[in-house]
DNA sequence: TTTAATGCAAAAGATTTGCAACATG
DNA sequence: CATGTTGCAAATCTTTTGCATTAAA
């Protein structure tokens, strides 16, 4: 928090309401906001904010290197404040993304081949399955044809 | 190729001339494309063809099983057709995926707190970095002001 | 011939941009 | 007070849906 404004002022970048706002709601929340949920979460401190705002201000914190985004570049991002070595589990159903840790996958060797495709910067793991809250939810209520399932 | 139509016939599904092309166009690209690629690359061979009908059918063969989304749901999704277990380089500057191989990331023992999240199914690498072809083009033009970045 | 699938057009979402009003430093 | 930032509205882009037409079995 206090390490987010230092780095606004060095960078010559003014220390709003919003900014803070948005930076600490994607911090303290363990979640991985997309920018609408980010919207939706500060917009209860901050009822006036505007949705381009908040993607605005989320881009400008990448940029200053305050939070990362998950997924491939260019595609519905979301944002994560937790800039220490970690793993995710992805939960199929709803996309829910918690962070979790392992020494043992942070030491892993990447095979030679992937050399020729480029220049590994880090790595981690993915661990996708379904999360508690789904499946305490959903008991599978059985659906026979394959279009009922589509994009619930 | 038969094995998707195979898949198709036993589901009770018609076997389109635009289905098979989208099948085919994801599982010989190697890429993982998402719609609108697909739908680039089919229209070559069927130049009538409806950015609708991709986003139906690629759903379609999600739930047949005959190819998978990558990341999160209700996304912007990638498809692929690999369904051999494997891993992905992913490009933090233009978004290519690349599998590759690795016996050692296959065995991967996850940690038990993992288990209090939810139920894995599956666990899988992701390498980010920069591919070649991106490393070639762009020597970093040198951007001084963060908001020189966004979203090239 | 019957039913499912397609293509079109419009609707619904998500994200970005131009610009006047406003707040920060 | 000057400039960077915000909020609004409109523009873009992505994805989904309703419906008449077409094609597979």
């Amino acid at each position: 928090m206090t390490h987010c404004e230092e780095v606004c002022r060095s960078a010559g970048v003014k220390i709003t309401h919003q900014r803070m706002e948005i930076f600490r709601h994607v911090a303290e929340s363990g979640r991985h906001p997309d920018a609408a949920a980010v919207f939706r979460g500060v917009r209860k401190r901050l009822p006036t904010i505007s949705l381009d705002t908040v993607y605005r201000t989320l881009w400008l914190l990448t940029d200053l290197g305050l939070i990362r985004t998950l997924g491939p570049p260019r595609e519905r991002a979301r944002f994560d404040a937790n800039l220490r070595r970690h793993h995710h589990f992805v939960c199929r159903r709803c996309g829910l993304i918690r962070d979790f840790y392992s020494d043992a996958f942070d030491e892993l060797q990447l095979p030679e081949a992937v050399a020729t495709i480029g220049l590994v910067e880090m790595t981690h793991v993915e661990a996708e399955g379904v999360c508690g809250a789904c499946s305490r939810k959903q008991q599978q209520t059985g659906s026979k044809t394959p279009n009922d399932r589509r994009r619930s």
